[in-house]
DNA sequence: CTGAAAGCGCTTACAG
DNA sequence: CTGAAAGCGCTTACAG
């Protein structure tokens, strides 16, 4: 089923067929055009894009480059990126790369070798560097969510103001003695949530020390672990910060298990609002990411990447900058013996 | 950057850098080989993925058809699916249509046109029957996750004999009185956990009566909402078994809500086992569904038939079946007074 | 062992 | 307003 089958079954050229099907206000008589709207209907035909992309050099497809579309972090973040696609005719391709430079390689490959017409890369962490040089030689416009290590097109939130406006919250309920669970230091992500909650210790004057910093990698077994030796200690914190929900998901899993009762014995705060977090009891706290803004933001830059080819490589790289909002809900009130606890349930989802 | 310019590099004839490209055991004289290797390093060519399959008629992509990526039950199947195929060298497109009509018909167009060599349905729900006449049509491969309305291959889950293992335990326990929220009637997963309720119940003399039987609709606030009237009710069950793990989520917050504690004033089951629910606390007993394993076994299958594109459409539609486990944590636990309650934790995610 | 040529299914100047 | 023809970047009989 090709265009010539169309062009038979309508008595007239591949041409004309080529041209009602884009439609560009070329002229055709009316009922020529009937003539060929008829037959394509009759025949159900759909033109093959393989042969459209390979003579018009683009193919309505873009590739999402995302560390695990497990981490609950990122679904979201895909959703608004693939609504935002679709809406203009395009496809995604999804590329889930670990974090490993042999699986980003391979992308990297098959994206190229596919032709598609620009990449989304989230999560950053990996030196994608020399593989993007090979994008931009070929023309392939590319959007970062997140900080990139080179000036590309990005979509950011202030991940340090997140933390900052956490401690506030837990530093006007009182709290003297906050722990820090902490990412993977490889991430600006983590360097910069880091960054907000020492920034925060010192300008509101709360207890600092080495030992209320402690080392995540993002997961929840690492918020367990690292919430146990916080609680462990002698001198325990009445509040914990973790650097993502996960983390914080682990957090009070470990406070339950040593018979802590949250908000009124600990106070916990997440960063993320990854969904079913505002369904846990008690319902966490935490900074909200925009996520499917992020995604979504990002497929537009994109597009209009895509609409000026021309675009030097030294044009400025565009920025969208979103903001993050501290959602209040149930893990957070004074310390025992403070004040009163007050805390409403939030149902949002 | 074409394969023309790779045979000038290296002064033969395109068909000859072609053959050293897909060598397939044609005779090559060695000399000649390394000459057209040295000239696609030199030049770093890739070739065009569009040509290629134009002409070949595969694209080495498929399609991956979810209701929506935001439902923690997909990434992981999803992730399973895009294992195998990255594996095997092919790309998968997402495609998420909130099982409406409109957005199916918008993606089946899309993936024909962009001629997927075959599709993975996943989710189900949506009379998908007219527009895979059209794939069949195409000769596209299509694999369902789930029970397909009409006999096509499937990769499917004894629904029925996970909600009757969860009903076991529960009666195990002693609880006589167990109260269900179903899914969408229109789900034929929803369908068979309903049956396996129904079928336990009369066979372990548990208590009968429509009031135990709540319906929802899958999401964490259909759950909470319908437990809410299940504990209402002066008679309220000892127990509750959700068809999915939102509900279940759902439904402990409502239990916290109102101040009961499970398990010791309340048992919750789940179903799924999506990631974090291991977390919560108390971590939930769920009826653990092998979703990783279900989207590997998924693609494995459309491998599988696209070797075989020679079958009829009258070939018996093959049939993956995989088992379903009962994990049991801490959110089960006999009705009060019924004996001690011992529950150990289960750090699984 | 190697190359010239046809052809996959489209689009778009160019000519009429 | 319409069509013949070239060409996008490959692969593969066919010939030598």
């Amino acid at each position: 089923m090709t265009i010539s089958d169309v062009a038979a079954e309508a008595g007239v050229s591949v041409a004309t067929v080529s041209r009602v099907l884009n439609d560009r206000g070329y002229p055709i008589r009316p009922e020529t055009r009937r003539r060929v709207v008829e037959a394509i209907e009759k025949l159900d035909f759909r033109p093959n894009e393989l042969a459209r992309g390979l003579l018009l050099k683009r193919t309505q497809t873009i590739g999402l480059v995302i560390p695990d579309i497990t981490n609950p972090y990122y679904p979201v973040i895909s959703r608004g990126v693939e609504d935002v696609a679709s809406d203009r005719g395009y496809a995604v391709i999804f590329c889930n790369t670990d974090r490993d430079a042999a699986k980003s390689e391979y992308y990297v490959n098959v994206l190229l070798q596919k032709q598609v017409d620009g990449l989304i890369i989230a999560g950053g962490g990996t030196d994608f560097t020399r593989a993007f040089e090979r994008f931009a030689e070929h023309g392939t416009r590319v959007v970062f969510v997140g900080k990139p290590s080179l000036p590309w097109p990005s979509v950011r939130v202030p991940n340090e103001d997140g933390t900052v406006a956490a401690m506030a919250h837990l530093a006007e309920l009182g709290h003297q003695q906050v722990g820090f669970i902490g990412g993977p230091q490889t991430l600006s992500t983590a360097r910069d949530r880091l960054a907000g909650y020492r920034r925060a210790v010192r300008d509101h004057g709360l207890v600092a020390s080495p030992s209320l910093e402690r080392p995540g990698d993002f997961s929840e077994q690492s918020g367990y672990r690292e919430a146990e030796r916080l609680l462990r200690d002698t001198r325990r914190p009445t509040a914990i910060l973790a650097a993502n929900d996960r983390m914080a998901i682990g957090a009070l899993a470990a406070a339950a298990d040593r018979g802590l009762v949250v908000p009124d014995d600990l106070s916990v705060v997440g960063f993320d609002d990854i969904p079913l977090v505002s369904y846990v009891r008690p319902a966490l706290t935490t900074v909200a990411l925009p996520a499917y803004e992020m995604g979504a933001a990002a497929m537009r830059l994109l597009l209009d990447l895509l609409q000026n080819k021309d675009d030097g490589p030294t044009a400025a790289a565009p920025t969208v900058r979103l903001p993050v909002t501290l959602v209040v809900r149930d893990s957070t009130a004074p310390p025992t013996g403070t004040g009163p606890s007050t805390h409403a349930t939030d149902h949002r989802r």
